[in-house]
DNA sequence: TTGACTGGTGAACACTTGTTCACCTATACT
DNA sequence: AGTATAGGTGAACAAGTGTTCACCAGTCAA
């Protein structure tokens, strides 16, 4: 008779995708005085569900984007009841540092299958992010054509080294563009 | 003089989770005029920027939350001029389903490695999905401790199988408890 | 029984909301 | 010249915003 007050506003932004306004809650939960809907609020914030901002505008706590993370899978997964899980964690957050320069892009082929990025992987890609770094995985154009490889750079020698025994180095015969930093990958099963 | 509004209104997004007022978007930009931001709302509308709800209020277009999916890594990385991106993804929506039932949890060891789960990667665990199917991959107790393995099952014989040469298949003595199964792998570099 | 909470109603407050209309420039195009 | 047109100001509107105060019915413990 509580949660159900908790789920209702949660689902109201997340088909919304913003807070209800207090008389919004008032017709959601079925009070009949704004008050009871602001009195609610506050026990919300006080358990950490919601936020009011410094106009008292409601916003989302970071729990609603981010999910639980539980720690090792050696430890498993506690049991529901105990749902004390402090630590949560954003996804997009967690893998996107600049929204702005910032990129998918889905992997073909199995160049760098030693590294744990598959066919049909998605990797995440930052542009402008300045000169790679040894080891780092890189989006570059050779011959005409784009690939995902280990950047190697051993003191003047730049080239190119793919996560599979299978294939060989590429020595850049030319200028060697780089396009993007893989940031990070992503798999659904 | 004009792409400066939008991202004065977007990093209010960023900052307050919530679209500012129209009261708001004036102090923001600087106009002297409600009407003025009012007009330049509906561009941004129009523009597919930010989008409105039934009440007028402000919500952000998918894109904000989103990164532009750019196609395969062999595709390349269109130049930043041509911005005509169409497709855009939410990697919070596109790994999970059931926000309140999956959880994150971090690997530990390689016996997925063939799988090209790592040690040190995140994986996205959805509770109480029913009987997993063959070859799905799961957290599963064994001998008092979790693992992550392949679910095999070949008529009524069930075990669990590792994702690496070097380690040997798991047949369950007693039964077999499994808490989640893995919908997604995440990395960061 | 008394008294303290808890959870709700109802009314009032100053302010912000989204929206509309009339007016005022500038600049660009015939 | 004139005349559209894009982009801004200013005022007004009803409705919703967050917040506060007074009040009232139950439940719980002393």
């Amino acid at each position: 008779m509580f949660d159900s007050y908790k789920n209702k506003i949660i689902s109201f932004y997340r088909t919304h995708k913003r807070m209800p306004g207090y008389q919004e809650i008032m017709n959601l939960v079925g009070f009949k005085s704004k008050n009871a809907a602001y009195k609610l609020v506050n026990k919300l914030v006080e358990m950490g569900v919601v936020t009011k901002d410094a106009k008292g505008k409601l916003i989302p706590a970071d729990r609603l984007d981010e999910i639980p993370l539980l720690g090792l899978v050696e430890a498993g997964i506690p049991s529901a009841t105990e749902e004390e899980l402090t630590d949560t964690l954003s996804i997009d957050d967690y893998l996107v540092k600049h929204k702005d320069s910032s990129y998918l892009l889905e992997v073909k082929g199995d160049s760098m299958i030693e590294e744990g990025i598959k066919e049909g992987d998605l990797v995440i890609v930052e542009r402008n992010k300045g000169e790679p770094k040894d080891m780092d995985i890189v989006i570059a154009e050779v011959d005409g054509g784009w690939t995902m490889k280990y950047y190697r750079k051993k003191g003047t020698l730049v080239y190119l080294q793919p996560a599979n025994k299978n294939y060989k180095p590429i020595y850049p015969t030319e200028e060697l563009k780089i396009a993007a930093i893989v940031k990070g990958v992503i798999r659904k099963y």
